[in-house]
DNA sequence: AGTATTATGTAATAAAATTACAAGATATAC
DNA sequence: GTATATCTTGTAATTTTATTACATAATACT
């Protein structure tokens, strides 16, 4: 866990002196981390020595030690703060705005990714007979991209975006199938039908969606979409796309390794398949890759 | 820059001792974040004043400011070293390593994303009549992706992931339109057939590809796709995926600016169309945001 | 209420970093 | 090629910073 965490965490545990250094530091971590301790302890109103002793409870060796830790941790939170692009920004601006936004969506899902369901859903997926997928409208490019994920792993994979096609699938599921479900907000109704449906088929239901939503509800094993991060006043919304591409790939790497060595030559097949498409790569290039993708 | 970075340009301009401080700083930088500035001077063979002059040289005010920025630096890096999965890992090992893999994907993005390109792109599409997007394969979903951001910020657009309607498309184009092509490698022949119709019809050829490929010579604007960074050997690849949309956010994102303030009425527009689709939220969530997507 | 325990401040000390200065190295001019 | 200037580095002193030891205050417990 990070230092800065870690202080909130232990905030409300620390006595009083050192309650007063955890909240001057995470006022301005960015500033305590070039002070002196006197400097520090003065802002927080308490004696040198003071500051010593709270590094030590927070399992630093040293004043210095610790603001080797601040620093680290402020480096990732530097991109916590994605702050929203505004009128004025340039296109380099705009760039990095753009690239720590979704930098700090992937280091919330490090933290709130629950290894117990990521498990429980690759444990169910690796099991079943098929693997449906649903997705409408911004999740139905998620729910393609899943799709060709997972049926390159050779696993029988099929992903609609029609609600009537869904209907179908989904009243027609088999108890052994997977019913995996993309829903950003899980409010959308026709969604919430579909799901119904599986429940029925007692198929296992994923569903990757805002995990306070009627939708979560009806899942046999829900993951975070991180819609609750997502501030919608920022023009074009996308942290969320981020994070459940980055979940698809996380449980893709863990079936495929679930797989065992039969899955090396099953990319490997289709891999070669697309040769025949492909432009020769030029006799003497840096890049000796073959052709993917 | 960052401070590694910095010390391995300076590297030749520095004097002797400071070289040699240089050199045992980058080799062990880990080690060398917690380090007094009298053991560094030790193992680098000078004396401890040597310490702060080399600070100096770097611009830092003194050598603890000097570690705090080595920790930041250290702190990005160390997302850099991106491990591939392997047999035995956890479910929280394989989150951990492709969180890594994708984090460090975007730092890649943010050194090698040029902004003329990306100037140059959001321009053209700026003042486009219309905006044509090709994908096919794996690219189908980034292409569907990109069709449903642009479309909202109230740019015709279309996708296609069929080659057919690919290539009427592209005979059929307007020297006002602008082409947009996914393809991660390059070599796709049916991709560069499309690329070649489309230069017929004089329309702005964008491709996000991989930058030495013969798809990006026909370009009139190229934007990297990080081919060139994705290792095959790893089992799923996905890093470009991230890369991709994380640029397609980028020029999407610095398209609604450019857009100016008739935009933020669009993006509602298009929002408030999905109201009906949409189950009420709980009167007291703490949630108090309207739906989305 | 009295004692034990913990928390914090004060003063002293130790450690660390920097400065001032001198000696050495290197370059430049003649 | 020597002399001078400039730059580099080391030594010693100094200052700053962090920590320890100890005492006092606060709190908890009997």
């Amino acid at each position: 866990m990070n230092i800065l965490h870690l202080i909130k965490v232990q905030r409300d545990q620390l006595s009083k002196a050192e309650a007063k250094l955890a909240d001057e530091i995470l006022a301005a971590p960015d500033e305590a981390v070039n002070m002196p301790t006197a400097e520090l302890a003065r802002r927080a109103g308490v004696r040198d020595p003071m500051v010593s002793r709270f590094c030590r409870s927070l399992g630093c060796n040293s004043f210095p030690e610790f603001k080797v830790q601040l620093a680290t941790a402020l480096a990732h939170r530097a991109s916590f703060i994605s702050e929203s692009v505004s009128k004025g920004d340039s296109a380099h601006t705009v760039i990095e705005k753009r690239i720590n936004a979704n930098q700090a969506a992937l280091e919330y899902l490090r933290s709130h990714l629950d290894v117990h369901t990521v498990d429980a859903a690759v444990k169910a997926m690796s099991q079943a007979r098929q693997i449906i997928i649903a997705g409408m409208g911004g999740a139905a490019a998620i729910a393609q991209d899943a799709q060709h994920k997972l049926f390159r792993l050779g696993i029988p994979t099929v992903a609609y975006d029609d609600h009537l096609m869904m209907r179908m699938a989904a009243a027609g599921a088999n108890p052994k199938d997977c019913f995996l479900v993309f829903s950003v907000t899980g409010r959308t109704s026709a969604m919430i039908e579909i799901a119904e449906l599986v429940k029925q088929s007692q198929a296992t239901l994923i569903v990757i969606t805002n995990p306070e939503s009627p939708l979560a509800e009806l899942a046999d094993i829900t993951i975070t979409s991180g819609d609750e991060l997502e501030d919608t006043t920022i023009y074009v919304p996308m942290t969320t796309r981020i994070m459940i591409l980055t979940i698809i790939d996380i449980i893709a790497t863990a079936l495929a390794l679930a797989q065992g060595p039969t899955i090396e030559a099953q990319l490997k097949k289709v891999k070669h398949s697309l040769d025949g498409t492909k432009l020769e790569l030029p006799p003497e290039g840096k890049n000796s890759k073959t052709t993917k993708n």
